[in-house]
DNA sequence: CTTTAACTTTACGTTTACGTAAACGTAAGA
DNA sequence: TCTTACGTTTACGTAAACGTAAAGTTAAAG
């Protein structure tokens, strides 16, 4: 009864192409229900392809978007499995701090390149200005 | 004078192959310079190395990490390009900035399963020992 | 002098993440 | 009924970022 989507519907929203989507779903990272032939999406899928490629935005590769993915997913009951996937979250979590750190450093570069591009064309206008009043 | 490095010291403190950094040199992104035929890196070279990796751990393309590299250097004398220089800047900062979200949202994602994982992890804890006291 | 380690170039191979085209099915509208 | 739009599968092609192997050079050490 909620609501659905086609595969050009989540291709339209996300801005990539069918091909992409019917590959996701070759790599195991989708898995929509069907409608005769048709794939038929769910808010739930919708919200699996959103992850997806916000991992991908991160430089993540398919793979590892795909195991980030499950882990929000439901964490089974098996103490030794439960385990193992805390310290997996806890390695991909220090992995993403990492990268904040580098984020960072890369907008403070590029933020004092501004500002030195910024400076030189005030000097350019004041140049100019000068020589007119001059 | 100053200190250089030989290809291979770079991968050994970069932790990736001499290869790569034949690659990168291919697709010039470093221009070292040579003793005969041997590659020599200044600190320079070594800092350009630096910054490309870092680039690539954000997962941005090596044509884009040339790119951000360029922007830190000289920006040129020219007004026309130093306008576009800064326009180019700030879309690339922009660009960093929604990685940014996307990151913490990940994180706050993460942070979630985990705290999952642990909460049924006690629960099984507590379990165990209301078992043992009754 | 020869062996060894580190370097070189050249070139074909591999993985990832799709692009692109062919050939076909289906449902709605003119 | 024919066209148009959207969907399907199958399959070969491609760009990026290296891996890997071959074949040779050079400098230091035994």
């Amino acid at each position: 009864m909620s609501k659905t989507y086609s595969i050009s519907d989540l291709a339209a929203e996300f801005d990539i192409t069918t091909r992409t989507i019917r590959f996701y779903e070759e790599k195991k990272l989708l898995n929509p229900s069907r409608e005769g032939t048709r794939r038929i999406y769910s808010p739930a899928d919708r919200t699996r392809l959103r992850l997806i490629l916000r991992g991908k935005r991160l430089g993540l590769s398919l793979d590892e978007s795909a195991e980030i993915v499950l882990m929000y997913g439901s964490p089974g009951n098996n103490r030794k499995q439960l385990e193992k996937l805390v310290s997996r979250i806890q390695e991909k979590r220090g992995e993403l701090k990492r990268q904040q750190a580098d984020l960072e450093f890369m907008l403070m570069d590029l933020k004092g390149a501004e500002e030195k591009c910024l400076v030189a064309l005030a000097e350019m206008d004041t140049r100019k200005s000068s020589r007119k009043t001059t």
